[in-house]
Order: C-alpha cells, then structure tokens, then sequence
DNA sequence: GTCTATATTTGGATAGAC
DNA sequence: GTCTATCCAAATATAGAC
C-alpha cells in the first residue's frame, strides 16, 4: 500500500506546485525534487504530464464538492451560505496575496496553452458557479440566480487577480474592503428578495 | 532602416502571440516562423526571449498611455472617460472571450514565473489605475478616488477571466449584462458626488 | 541584416537493474 | 516500487558565411 501513499504525495505536492509556480513553469524534476524520489520512480505512478495535472484537477474537483456541501451543511440561510464563498478571499488572503485564485489562474493558463484538461479546469470554476446559482434561488431569484452566482464569482476573480497583481502596492486593505462590499452587495440583494416575497404572498 | 521595420514587426508579432498563447508557452521559433525570419536573424534583434518580453511591454505601456490620453481629450466629462474604460470590454469581446485581459493575463502569468519583467507588466495595470483615480477626482470624490479606481479595474478583470473561461458557457449577453451593471453603478456613483458637491456648494 | 548550421541545456519520457 | 542510466525532442542561444 506503499504506491497509494506516494501516488497521493505526488498530486498533493504536484497541486501546490502547480498552484504557485503555474503548470507549464513546473516540470517534472520540480516535483521529484520535492516529493524527493526519482524521476524514473515518477513515471511510475504517471506516464505524463497531462496525466498527472488530470488527477489535479479530479483532487481539487473532490476538495471542491467537498466544501460546497460543508458551507451548504453549515450554513443556516443562503445567505450564510453565500457569505462562506466570499469569506474564502478572506481566508485564503496570503496565499491570494501571493499566487492569486487557484481556480482562476488555472483556467486562465489551460486557455492560453489550449490544454486538453482545460474542460474539467472549467468545470471547477462552474462548481462554484451553479452552487451559487442555487443559493440565489433558494433566496427566491429564480430569475436571476445564475446572472448573480456570475457577477459573485467575477468579482471576487477581479478581487484575485488585483490582490496578486498588486500585492501590498495596493492600497492598505484592498482585498478586505472588497469583501465588505460584496457582503453589503449581497445583504441588499436578499433583503430585496424577501421584500418581494412578502409583498407576493400580501398579495 | 531596413532593420527597425523588422524589429518593430518582430515586437508586434511577439506582442500578439504573447496574448494569445502566454509568454511561456510562445517559442522563438514561433515568433520566428510568425515574423518569417530566421532564428539566427532573430537574435541579431534581440539578444534574449527576456529581452523581447521587456521590448513588448514597453510597446504596450506606450499605446496605453496614447489610449488613455485619448480617452482624457475625447471625454467630455469624468462619467464619459470612465465609460471609455469600461466599454474596451465591449471593444474587444471577441479577443477577450478568446485570450481573457491582455494585462491581467501577463501579470498573473509573470508572477507565477516570478519574472524580472513582472514590475513592469504590473505598471501597466498601475497606469489604468492611476488614470481611473484621476478621473474619479476629477468627479469630486477625491477621499474614495482610488478604491473606485481598483473596485472598477477588479471587476472588469473578474469579467475578462470568467468571460474567458466560460466563453459562451457563460449565459448568453453575460459581458453585456456585467458592462451594463458598472455603468448603472457608474452613473449611480457620479450622481451621489455631484449631489454632495451641491449640498456642499449650498451651505 | 540575414541566412544556415550547430552548440547547449532542459524537460519529458523509457529501459532495465535491484 | 524504486532506482540509475539513458534517450529524444524542443527550446534557447551562438558562430560564422553571405
């Protein structure tokens, strides 16, 4: 049971690399070197590259689920739920700060390198995407749940990208002064929905 | 002068790929092949791919203050050039839905790498801030200048990214939509400082 | 200024011993 | 399952002819 051990060190190691160094930027021996085997012992686990960025991605796609279904376990109201999502730039603030948002810049890169596993790097940006289109729905926005999981999701990319970009050249609390702002943003966005609500059942 | 010709050719085709593939994953032979140009030709002109990259970037730093400057003598009002900014979304869909920001882009990618020219890729980014700060100034609203500055530069950043990745996964008009949204809020943000401006003035 | 030819290095990938 | 040794291709870079 020795090869599931070093099989999982490779990808969570590879995910981190990958993560703060970019995919094309991390070769092969930067993984060896790190997970400290040889690169002949490497293809043995995986016989590419492309291989073993798929099974980053499935790992971070798993972590993903896995913490959607926690804030939505967590959380009592959709707002507390969407809340979590925002917190994240909060949470993950240095890391941000240093390599900005792994999802985004994953994407960003597959696209530019017109990347095989590109699709299933979407699809961890669409995971955040329909489990906020569901809270907003749940808050009763039928209508306009997926255009406001899409402006959620584009600000705090904004958010990513700028923190990353600028780091402390920006000004002092940027990325916590945003994450007001969408906190605000979405306190207007539900109070207006149980308005209409209550004003569709006096009807 | 046959020589600047083909060096400012070999800068714009560099300028080119960079977007459209990274600066990474865009060869000398690509640029080479692109340009039709030898290798050996090529390093006559430029002695690194450091060097091509630091060439670009100076290119690009010029058109965008050339841009900027026009949209400061074009605008009629603070409102109008800022609405300059926002509309490039819309000037570029195309492009955008394609390669994402060709700042924000370079930038994420730079840091990743780490790259010696990553200072100067971010004061492409700075110059758009600086000029959105001077524009909100200019509106009277000196005190939150340059957090408008960064919140409007972070959303159309969040923009270009999701739009990319999503390309037209996204709902259909989702640009559009977000481009609508910043100008209501611009409108919304210029109304609320000439309103103060008048309160003031009437006291 | 431009070319061809070639050197150098790195990174992805394989073979085969232990 | 892990190692060493090695191959191969691609990419950066240089030398020298025209």
């Amino acid at each position: 049971m020795k090869g599931k051990i070093t099989r999982e060190y490779i990808v969570e190691s590879a995910d981190r690399l990958f993560y703060q160094r970019g995919y094309e930027h991390t070769s092969f021996s930067d993984i060896a070197d790190f997970v400290q085997i040889s690169k002949g012992n490497f293809y043995y686990h995986f016989k590419s590259k492309d291989e073993i960025l798929a099974a980053v991605i499935q790992l971070r796609l798993e972590n993903t689920r896995n913490m959607l279904a926690k804030w939505e376990a967590d959380g009592e109201r959709p707002e507390d739920r969407i809340m979590s999502f925002i917190d994240m730039l909060i949470a993950n603030l240095a890391d941000i700060k240093m390599y900005g948002c792994p999802v985004g810049t994953l994407c960003t890169e597959l696209a530019k390198l017109n990347h095989a596993s590109r699709a299933e790097a979407n699809e961890l940006l669409f995971l955040f995407r329909s489990w906020l289109s569901r809270q907003f729905v749940s808050l009763g926005l039928e209508a306009k749940a997926d255009e406001l999981a899409m402006h959620l999701l584009a600000r705090s990319q904004g958010v990513a990208t700028l923190a990353q970009a600028f780091q402390d050249e920006g000004y002092e609390g940027f990325i916590k002064h945003e994450v007001e702002q969408m906190h605000a943003w979405l306190s207007c966005t539900a109070s207006a929905a149980q308005s209409a609500q209550e004003a569709g059942a006096g009807r």
